[in-house]
DNA sequence: TTTTGTTTGTGTAATATTTACATAATATAA
DNA sequence: TTATATTATGTAAATATTACACAAACAAAA
């Protein structure tokens, strides 16, 4: 056997499947959702599970996660990132098959849902008690994942509609948090960090008086050298 | 082909190799150092690679990760997190092989090197321009990882002696995240987290007036169910 | 034994951030 | 017109962060 590029050795090497498994969040009615289909293995009959897909012999892993996005919802230019690989060598009940899951925010409103088939659908994680393989695990991390990533960095506008008022906003973050916010110091942090648009329009169809509409400034956040301080109540 | 337990659905699986590799820390003579080994293909003659190993047919990452380092440093109780896969198809000159980086923080006065071969060496961090496969990108990976989480979590003490000195933990700090810190200001922040014993000794050896000897507080740290205010200077 | 060099140990004032909290205004529904 | 719900807004207190300087301890050199 010769080491000369490894070929020799790689061969010998024990190889199993990966997968892809995303996480995608999503938000409406005031609750953080995520997107689920149905299992298609009889021992899982019934239960929901992540979107996920086996990786290719020749494809990256963050591809493969773009494509199942892609697949699934029809979106591409979406938030999405890596969290953490799950292993447990029995975790599917097919044999070993080693798992990447993948975080994505994406706006429920934007994607035409190809999802009316009752194969797929947004469950309000809060109300998730069961799910198929280890992905209820999978799941969990990924919401503290996302706990600390909308603390750190101003993600959460990839969950809103294009226009949204403070309170949704605070929604969102309470949603996903789980913590009660004080308004007023809510309203400020994000007005010093001047990362909102106000439209000079508002809500329309409430039963009371209607809040402003803001956008989220991208050129603000993308050009500015600024950090972002961060969420921290 | 029965989806009955999915069995016959992952045997159709592509299958490639995985591997664990460890970012192993230390911190010695002011600088951060990882512990490299030369790498064994030809392609690679003479350059330093990640300790990594495959991961068996039936083992868990994280367990092949522990494994490593084991095998590499003898030493068992030590820190160890899961950073990032890393999947560039032709990221390993013997074929396509997905990786999945550790890191680990080790106190280099530990463990009793088995390490005296000069196959295995212990490199500052900042002097490293080129190394084997993507081992370079996963090593800042991992230094970027470790800048987040020392700040964050009070990690740094696994890469210390059992006593230091103020100055000392100042050094790691400054070394890791590249830095200058204020000296009051850091040991007035220690002070106020209350997670340093004062040993009531004295450096010894040094040209200059002595300082204190401190050992971590680790019974502090494991009960206190009080938040790490972290490092944020 | 004195001097020099180096590093330790310490406190305060200015600034910035975080927290707690209440009232008037605007809309819809009844 | 009134009741109900929610928006918009500011301030004072507490806490955290930053910038900054000098005396004391030891070793080494004179």
């Amino acid at each position: 056997m010769s080491l000369k590029n490894g070929v020799a050795l790689v061969a010998q090497y024990p190889k199993m499947p990966i997968t892809v498994d995303c996480v995608i969040f999503g938000f409406d009615d005031n609750e953080l959702k995520v997107l689920l289909i149905r299992s298609d293995l009889e021992k899982y009959q019934g239960m929901w599970s992540l979107l996920g897909d086996i990786v290719n012999e020749s494809e990256e892993i963050d591809a493969a996660a773009y494509r199942v996005l892609d697949q699934r919802t029809g979106m591409t230019d979406i938030y999405l990132d890596q969290v953490k690989a799950f292993s447990r060598p029995n975790r599917h009940p097919g044999g070993r098959v080693i798992t990447i899951a993948y975080c994505s925010l994406l706006n429920i409103q934007h994607h035409s849902l190809k999802i009316t088939d009752n194969e797929l659908h947004w469950h309000s994680v809060s109300s998730i008690t069961e799910m198929a393989f280890d992905h209820k695990e999978i799941l969990e991390t990924c919401h503290e994942w996302l706990q600390k990533m909308i603390q750190e960095n101003p993600v959460g506008f990839n969950l809103l509609p294009d226009k949204f008022s403070l309170r949704e906003l605070q929604n969102l973050y309470e949603a996903i948090l789980g913590v009660d916010l004080d308004r007023r110091n809510f309203r400020k942090k994000f007005a010093t960090m001047d990362l909102l648009i106000d439209l000079e329009e508002m809500e329309e169809d409430v039963p009371h008086r209607p809040g402003k509409l803001y956008k989220f400034n991208f050129e603000k956040y993308n050009k500015s050298s600024r950090k972002w301080v961060g969420i921290d109540f």
